[in-house]
DNA sequence: TTCACGCGTGAATCCCGCA
DNA sequence: GTGCGGGATTCACGCGTGA
């Protein structure tokens, strides 16, 4: 077991938070107390029954997921492997937690129908929408260019499920955030590798999906179990979020990158994690996929033109100034005592020095998603 | 049965095509002859569970699915309906037939398990993303903005099943088309509303969600079934775009609004329909005959496209390099130490001091075939 | 210091017709 | 059915190199 316990830590809480626990999840999860966890968030093997090799156009090799872990013998043995963790993963849950399962058209519909089938109640299926997803080589498919999740609560009569419906409207424009998310795959700085170059792990998701899971569903100081750690991304992005975290990861070299990875997370302040609480007063790319992309990172200071005005960012995507908190909107409005206020217009970011208007940021991102559209 | 057969049907076509055919789409299905369908598409009810009324937030009632076909006693009865009817359609899909079914995530994940369990092999799961999406009300969940699209061949097997994937890549400015698409809900004037004014049917989707599947997955002359077929968005889409369809619809009032529709509905002139066609479809020309028409002659140099690679042509068509003689495309992937190169693309010629790629010469010949043929 | 360009690569169920 | 061989097929992004 892996301790990456904060010394902040309380000294009442059990022994197993914030560690990665080696060995196969079924069997760990069923050590663990029941109804002890607020969230789950699961990446199981696809099962991708792979034929034989693929190249690109160029003839270069794709290097395909083909680790043991993903190989089942039929339908039957991944059924029965999904059914066990599930079950495992359900007693565990607290009555009002929720699970976040991941999956593409391999497995998520087994995953899913065995879900229903255990009496988890599914709250939605969110789809991430990859910015820059591999291509078709051979020209006979769509281009795969999305994954699934399933969010589901532990019961169908579980109805206090955390659920920060206002934090991520605020963080969405002040429109409800849709079941559609993009977001660009795990590459560059971001993806761990190992001293011969090559990626640790085949499937490491980016840590700005994780922190869109986490800060839609749990609050600061809840406990995240990840029964198919990996390389740990759930627990980077829980730490640096104020969440609590488990990990189960059965191969030591995974294991070994997730805890030096965890450790050098810096957790935020209090203050910026602090969520956007109760109804908010009235009023296209969302703030908070800059937040959530890097592209401002949380903390940052945002200023008017003349700098006679400061907000700062918060994680989820709302901004802060004079004890308030909410979009970039609102709280551009409040400071000048106006209205309303166009707050991609009035904010500004200091970049070496200069300021630069967030409009401009937006427009990195828009032509991304430009690349994406239609 | 409804009769909109056109009276340039061939005479010698079965007397259900181009109909709707009333009763349940499961012994409709087992009376029409095995193998003798193109592609489905299927948008089954969605075993939607509501609870009570839900309202708006000024009270409004929202107008829900409560129709009783779409009612069912457990996940097991839907399953039982489920495989019953993919299994009746999947004797009567061509071996290189293909089906699209619709679902959202209270029924799709079940119907996509069940299609592998059949033997279904599954092409693409796609997101239809809807622009104009229906809130969530009472702010628990995400705004659920989508629906999902399963895309499967018959087996696994079927390699031949029709993807004009050059047509679809060039209505996507050129590159590939992905799995999620942007449309709108059906509203406005396409949506059928009756005498009262109330819509026809609750579920009826837009007539573009059809003509990207059908333009995408098969050819004019096709023909296209679909067992639920409601007010017959298939079936017009399919008579406009020059394909055949069949419809099984129980309810008489889906299927008067449905034969009205696709009565008024003009199919597109052929030369609108024609499809774009990428290499795939040209007459195959051997480099041999570029030698024998004299384009090249014997005897010339190819080299690649940087000059690190030389090979002579020879009489016979083949060239020859390191004391070895093939094909184009194996002295190409030899000299390169690859499994395989396209020749074609590969190889040069010099004309006037300058490199020209071999495939240039190819399509002069298919220019001079092309015009001989005339 | 900056820009242009080449190269590598990512959860992939990836060909088809003829003998 | 199997085997063989022609020849068709890629998007976005990060990074390193060289001018």
């Amino acid at each position: 077991m892996s301790n990456l316990r904060r010394a902040s830590s309380v000294s009442a809480s059990p022994e197993w938070l914030n560690t990665i626990i080696k060995g196969d999840c079924v069997s760990r999860m069923a050590a663990l107390p029941a109804n002890s966890i607020d969230a789950i968030f699961a990446d199981p093997p696809y099962n991708l029954q792979l034929g034989g090799d693929l190249h690109r156009p160029d003839q270069s090799k794709v290097d395909a997921v083909d680790n043991a872990w993903d190989q089942f013998e039929s339908f039957a043995a991944y059924d029965a492997f999904t059914r066990a963790w599930l079950l495992a993963a359900r007693r565990i849950l607290k009555p009002n937690g929720t699970i976040w399962v991941i999956g593409s058209y391999h497995n998520i519909f087994r995953v899913g129908a065995i879900m229903q089938d255990l009496g988890f109640w599914l709250l939605n299926d969110v789809v991430w929408r990859k910015s820059n997803p591999m291509p078709n080589f051979r020209g006979r498919r769509f281009q795969n260019a999305h994954e699934t999740m399933i969010w589901a609560s532990r019961d169908q009569n579980a109805k206090a499920y955390t659920f920060n419906y206002d934090a991520m409207k605020a963080a969405n424009d002040d429109t409800q955030m849709r079941s559609d998310w993009l977001f660009p795959i795990c590459s560059g700085g971001e993806r761990l590798k190992g001293e011969d170059g090559h990626k640790v792990h085949p499937t490491q998701k980016p840590e700005a999906l994780l922190a869109r899971v986490i800060l839609s569903s749990t609050r600061p100081g809840d406990t995240i179990l990840d029964p198919f750690f990996g390389t740990g991304t759930t627990g980077a992005v829980a730490k640096r979020l104020g969440r609590n975290f488990v990990g189960i990861e059965r191969e030591d070299d995974y294991i070994e990158a997730a805890a030096d990875r965890i450790l050098s997370v810096e957790p935020l302040d209090d203050a910026v994690l602090a969520m956007t609480s109760g109804k908010r007063a009235e009023p296209r790319v969302p703030f908070a996929t800059l937040v959530e992309t890097g592209l401002v990172a949380p903390g940052t200071e945002l200023t008017d033109a003349r700098g006679r005005w400061q907000a700062r960012v918060r994680a989820d995507g709302t901004i802060a100034a004079n004890g308030e908190a909410a979009s970039i909107h609102r709280i551009g409005a409040k400071v000048q005592g106006l209205d309303a206020c166009n707050g991609w217009t009035f904010w500004h970011v200091k970049e070496d020095g200069r300021l630069r208007v967030i409009d401009e940021l937006r427009q990195i991102v828009r032509d991304q998603m430009a690349a994406a559209a239609v």
